[in-house]
DNA sequence: GGAGCCATGTAACCCGTTACATGATTAC
DNA sequence: GTAATCATGTAACGGGTTACATGGCTCC
């Protein structure tokens, strides 16, 4: 149940319409919680008809620009599910399961993907490093906005560690 | 689409019946894909469908054991889908989300909540090295099951990760 | 008046999760 | 005979994915 509570903080941090939402999704949240505008509209209905987000705007039909903004009765949701104890997730990745069937089937000609992979994570810590330089840069003082930050250097050095293993597993192809 | 092939991977390295299969996957390799037993059963009569696998034993109704294995096909069919190009998924975190949040909403009391998966992640991190002391010690050369050694230090360095962010996400509290 | 874009939506499908149901076998 | 365990299933629901549909506006 985690993307109803992501739309309720992107739209703490500002409101916004559903395409909005959904460019910033692909921007700055979904850097670590993806959706599609699908998935945007059918939540932010649920939302509304829950009492935890309030629609301003003409709008009733298609095509009809409609800004969400959260109620008093939203923010406490989203204050409840912060505080909750949950348990971190196994890991789920394709990759190492296409590398324990290689094992089984004896398929070699992986080295091509590996690198193809490498080469995504690579771009990727390069794009999380240019944000860094540029919105936490090291002589500001990190006191309010620590905790975004904090989440940054997840990405970071998430894609760190992609890299190195993906070198170590060329390494000896 | 990964679950059928994680099954028929499974199956090829051990022909079982759908309860060992469980047990197997909350074993190894539900390391890294996990999945319960209806889901297996639900997955074992599509792929009996599409002719993928092959169930012997007496059994037709509940209750009665039956012993699937690989047909043909079915390894054909694992052998093209370790062969696709696919992209790695972006990060999907409910923990990055709820700081996220606390951020927004000037949460605080999110430490214990840290220090518990931090927890975890070290037993977690125990189990892998303890895996990896019996399977894969110093002395053997590697050359047969380097893949799946592989495999294995991509969950332990992925547990190493996470330990030393959640250390450096406390540090600062 | 057509192209392109902003914006909101519907429909169908598969996967993962949870709760529950039922049959067979063994131990006491 | 009944409790526990092995074993196979059904049903219902929600989230994620993909494809498609529709309405309004602007620019040329």
């Amino acid at each position: 149940m985690s993307l109803p509570h992501a739309i309720l903080t992107a739209l703490l941090e500002k409101p916004s319409s559903g395409l909005e939402l959904t460019r910033r999704f692909d921007r700055s949240i979904g850097f670590f919680w993806s959706a599609t505008h699908q998935q945007i509209y059918r939540e932010l209905g649920r939302l509304e008809r829950e009492g935890l987000v309030r629609a301003s705007g003409p709008g009733v039909g298609r095509g009809q620009r409609k800004e969400y903004e959260v109620l008093p009765a939203g923010r406490a949701q989203l204050r409840e599910w912060v505080g909750q104890a949950q348990d971190p997730k196994p890991i789920r990745d394709p990759l190492l399961l296409r590398l324990r069937a290689a094992a089984v089937l004896g398929v070699d000609g992986l080295e091509e993907e590996l690198a193809r992979h490498r080469e995504l994570h690579r771009a990727q810590l390069a794009e999380y490093l240019e944000i860094e330089a540029r919105d936490f840069p090291p002589e500001r003082a990190e006191t309010e906005n620590r905790l975004q930050h904090v989440v940054l250097q997840a990405g970071i050095q998430l894609e760190s560690f992609w890299l190195a293993w993906l070198d170590q597993a060329l390494e000896g192809t």
